[in-house]
DNA sequence: ATGTCAATAAATATCGATTTTTTGGAGATT
DNA sequence: AATCTCCAAAAAATCGATATTTATTGACAT
């Protein structure tokens, strides 16, 4: 998300390496939100030198999944309610806006791209091919508003909601909300250039999510 | 920005030394947009270790002022009249928001903050002092929006913007528009709690600036 | 008991050297 | 003339060791 990764394939450098695996392990809650984070530690549970752990703390922090007090090393940033209500405003607001320019500028090969993602997630096997279609059809809504910063603001703050996700409830007992229902909604009316439909379907999408989670992280 | 700093005196890391400096060569255009930045040149212009330069660069890519390029070092993030015209767009969205969230959470601590950093903005000589200046008073504004994350973003576009200001012209022939009334106005219009006129007054601030750097761009 | 201070331990930050990777170009091949 | 291959120089990434800084502990005075 962060470094401008080419090759597809097999991570080469160790800082990437590591910058992945602390990120999942942040992401996940292995390490849990505020705790400090020792790279001697961390270094020899990556088997790796203590420059890329460094580093890929530095980087995390750039996903604001890490912050760094000056001479006193690094912890993974804080949870709080009020912190997950900021994030899901935020993203209503800027998913608002991008996926309406996103829609203005539509084009047959945006279409496209927006048809296989959906599909994608709809045949995705596995909680964990399902998040990653999830997140990939999301983002291609917004990867026509040619805006560029906007993305990366909106997958910043798609990472921080699912660690929330996470953290709130380990194997979810997804409340059956027809999620593939709501997804199809927002998907038909992009796919039919209808902004007003299209952005009130994905903030109806977040919000519902939103409540739920926040009941859930009531007793944080 | 992005270090959580403590003591305000002598700068203590060489890492945050490193940042500074690096910081303000970007914002100032001795590190030309899209320009290679080299490790070694640097460490040796910083006089201190490749060690810090490196976790500077790291922390500069947070503020979007540097890219990471995996195996290949950094560059000063490109500018672009695009670029500029998404980033004055986000900041209309964000401050806006931030704004009319301030003034609805109004305070007397919060007005008097406000009262001060508008004294001060009047009151600094030197362009320096009130860039400095300049910068604290739209903050403050934000500041009580009990959003930290969007005062981040904010911040950090600022620092953009400014970028790109320093860019377009060296000594600015600042067209004379009256700046002062502009942030009277604003002032005012927060202090009243009137949040339509603050946030009008705000967005055409920007637009005003935005229309004209966009104007000294177009030959980029 | 409580608070202060110094000594010690632990962890972070930094340096200098080494290893990989990329870049640029000379010469070979079509 | 254009393209490809391989080598050398340059740069980035990484490691291992050292220097600084912060955190902890316990003796001592209040």
């Amino acid at each position: 998300m962060n470094m401008i990764d080419h090759g597809s394939g097999k991570e080469k450098s160790a800082t990437r390496a590591a910058y992945l695996s602390m990120r999942d392990m942040i992401l996940k809650g292995t390490l849990p939100a505020g705790e400090k984070i020792k790279i001697e530690n961390l270094r020899k549970l990556l088997d790796t030198g203590a420059s890329p752990v460094r580093e890929a703390l530095s980087l995390l922090t750039s996903d604001m999944l890490v912050e760094r007090i000056d001479q006193r090393g690094f912890r993974a940033t804080p949870a709080s309610p009020e912190n997950f209500a900021e994030i899901l405003n935020l993203r209503c607001v800027l998913e608002d806006m991008a996926l309406r320019q996103s829609i203005a500028n539509a084009t047959p090969d945006w279409e496209e791209r927006l048809v296989l993602a959906h599909h994608h997630m709809n045949r995705a096997v596995g909680a964990e091919a399902f998040e990653d279609a999830h997140k990939v059809f999301h983002m291609t809504l917004l990867s026509n508003a040619a805006a560029p910063m906007t993305e990366r603001y909106c997958s910043q703050l798609y990472d921080l909601n699912i660690r929330y996700r996470n953290l709130a409830a380990s194997e979810v007992t997804y409340k059956r909300r027809d999620i593939s229902a709501e997804h199809a909604q927002i998907f038909d009316a992009a796919i039919k250039r209808n902004a007003d439909d299209a952005s009130a379907a994905l903030l109806s999408h977040y919000r519902l999510t939103g409540e739920y989670l926040a009941q859930q992280l009531s007793g944080l």
